[in-house]
DNA sequence: ATCGTGGGATTGTTGAACAATACTTCAATC
DNA sequence: GATTGAAGTATTGTTCAACAATCCCACGAT
């Protein structure tokens, strides 16, 4: 055991990025995911396995790699012998959707006393990052940023499983909005509840900004419900 | 539109195993989740392809579609270029096992007011499942029951993901057990917490079962906490 | 209109090949 | 004696081509 030895092992933990140098079925499925969540590829759509690895120069079993990953974020969904095509939520889903949220955000929120500070930060930086989109009438970037919101909410937990499966969710939330037609203008109206749940948030209040939360989640679920099963009303030809 | 129409459509919903005939991967991956968290292949072990493969007579790019489903799972963990080896939890995931399952667990039972019947018949089957357990002697089965009897109470928030969710972290838990050489017995001293909770629950005493919930899982995890750092650092070489 | 029955297209799985990377061994060096 | 460097070896990453299994669609028979 060396003074060198000693100075080594003082030296900062390892980024995470280093442990993963990716792979190409991970970037196949990085750039599909965004696809999808971008409304690139509606919901429903096939993705054709010799087409798509043609196109993008990956051989079939990559391809389907991808595949894997994507459909255990339900962001795909998989059919024996028939191909994986886009998600297409139903209202059920919606009402799932929410259900998880509440269950993961509400407590994250009201535990967010012993929140650490740059926790919070984190959520009042989405919320400024929705108000800057607003300024612009960029409704797509006011989406997004209300996605950062949410997840900084869960994020108040401190747990990397709950990140990560919030991140699932939001993913799937957002596929939603592509499923109805009039996707973005959603988001406005809950952009000052955001500031408001943060504000709370800063003073310390918890179940004040939980509350706030919770009415918040009521009142959107009620909205894409309704919007849901008009719209699924009409789309099924009987 | 037909009589026999109506009576097709009063038919009972498909059950959900139609949907999928079960793929080779899916079957591969299912005999090795078995094995993982069955702890016939320690954790830190690593699963060659070649020597898997030529095993189960799979191909090495079913196997690893497998691999992938199971990585997923955060039952094996992925290296580049170094393979696959099943996972080995730290006192860190540990503790964030707790925080999701806390997440989980708590609010759905604290709901469980508005929970059908069914649901909560399944969480004394549970109990009822590991007393006999406990009859027998038998610490694997026993271990098996509390897990179904955590897994029913998160069922009672009645979200398809929470459930899928909850079997992940419930899995990985048990992986946990395995890290540690005393595995089974830890759990005899729960039975009686968990007929509690359940007796609670029937009387739809919610807030009352979510309170010995709220310790049992504060005490479980400062038993598991502390026995495991215990033990890494008797295996840390220094 | 409904029900078989093909043919055509797509996925499921395999096996082999080669490239890229990590591990091991051993000699050279300080 | 311990560390470094440079082989060779083993394993994974990715592609490709082939064939089997299954689904879809269109056509014709009832």
């Amino acid at each position: 055991m060396t003074a060198t030895d000693d100075l080594i092992d003082r030296l900062p933990e390892p980024p995470e990025a280093l442990a993963r140098a990716t792979s190409q079925a991970e970037r196949v499925a990085d750039m599909l995911r965004v696809f999808v969540i971008d409304g690139a590829l509606a919901p429903g759509t096939r993705l054709s396995e010799e087409r798509l690895s043609r196109k993008y120069g990956v051989s079939r079993n990559t391809l389907r790699e991808a595949f894997r990953l994507l459909s255990r974020e339900r962001l795909l969904v998989h059919q024996m012998h028939r191909g994986v095509f886009v998600s297409h939520p139903t209202s059920d889903d919606v009402r799932d959707l929410f259900s998880v949220r509440r269950t993961l955000e509400i407590p994250a929120v009201r535990g967010a006393r012993h929140a650490p500070d740059e926790a919070v930060a984190a959520v009042g930086a989405a919320v400024a990052e929705g108000e800057a989109a607003r300024e612009k009438a960029d409704w797509w970037a006011m989406g997004t940023a209300n996605m950062h919101f949410h997840r900084a909410l869960a994020g108040l937990a401190g747990s990397a499983r709950i990140d990560e499966f919030m991140n699932q969710v939001l993913a799937e939330t957002r596929l939603v909005f592509h499923v109805m037609n009039a996707p973005e203008q959603f988001h406005a109206p809950y952009l000052d509840w955001n500031r408001r749940i943060h504000l709370r948030l800063a003073e310390r209040d918890a179940d004040g900004a939980a509350a706030e939360l919770s009415r918040y989640l009521d009142a959107s679920e009620e909205q894409l419900v309704t919007a849901f099963t008009v719209m699924e009303r009409g789309s099924d030809g009987s």
